[in-house]
DNA sequence: AGAGTTAGGTTGATGTGTCAACCCTAGCGT
DNA sequence: ACGCTAGGGTTGACACATCAACCTAACTCT
């Protein structure tokens, strides 16, 4: 019933492909990391990005910056990890705190990074090998240019 | 600070142009379909299904194994689609109910499929063009079979 | 000085996903 | 007949995401 207009077969196929490639990697990785060392992917982004700062410290719209997140799920997200003592929020000279990561945190990530590398490459980057890995690194910067520069213009016609 | 044994320079950036590509994507689709449908991606993953199916009527359990979701998110889901009246679950001689689409429902996949495969093929189809996108079709696969056979001697062997 | 506006953040309500526990029936072995 | 297990499904508690509303300080414009 309602067989639509929607894709054609070919593209229809390779989509569904993707789509299902990404739920499984997703759900894989998500589910590792979760099982073995106690962390979501979000807490893991988070920990990640203040692992690579200067001093473990960040404002939080920085972390907003990088992580694409919106604020409110942000904030909620850093109270969460505040109580399970992977972060701490610090007075500073600014009126807004910096987010520092802990020391439990800074050992949470330590830990399960490598792991976590190891699996994104045996089932990821191993998979497809080199050359198709590459092009797939250019392809998915244009994409993100393409949706990007739509937006951009969507917004600028209010539509 | 903690510059890790990770993934080397240009793993790392593939990568993360990877998962910027997805977020930016998958966002950018999902707004579209809330935006202009007020249908979520679930929403939407349930219908296409129920709408492919033969007379728009399935199982739960065979909708699970299409979306690969858990039972209790399904079951949770399909009460809330219930409530708002694009499916409903219709006694049958066996012993659990089937799930039906309704005209609602119906109209709401016929009218937003369209825009969405739209959306889709803009993006991400024409944006790779044939060969790449057909590249990225066989590598899916062969990820989705990776993950795959390691979970079955995971499984078997109780790690 | 006083009235908008903007940026950085928090909060609460609501919708959604996950996990574990549970219910019921059918099939199986004894 | 008895107990076991497995399959299909629901439920409740909790973690998480989203949205709109709000707070406060700073910046602008007059």
């Amino acid at each position: 019933m309602s067989k639509g207009p929607w894709l054609d077969d070919d593209e229809q196929k390779a989509w569904r492909s993707y789509l299902l490639m990404q739920r499984t990697l997703e759900t894989h990785l998500e589910r590792h990391l979760q099982r073995d060392f106690g962390l979501s992917k979000s807490d893991f982004e988070i920990l990640v990005n203040l692992s690579e700062s200067e001093h473990g410290r960040m404002r939080a719209f920085e972390l907003g910056r990088s992580t694409q997140w919106e604020k409110s799920r942000l904030s909620h997200h850093l109270s969460r990890m505040e109580k399970r003592g992977l972060i701490r929020k610090e007075a500073c000279e600014s009126r807004y705190p910096e987010i520092v990561i802990t020391e439990d945190g800074l050992a949470a990530i330590r830990e399960c990074a490598p792991a976590h590398a190891a699996r994104v490459r045996e089932f990821f980057v191993d998979v497809f090998g080199p050359e198709r890995f590459a092009m797939l690194g250019e392809a998915a910067d244009e994409v993100v240019e393409a949706v990007g520069k739509h937006c951009e213009t969507d917004c600028a016609l209010g539509s």
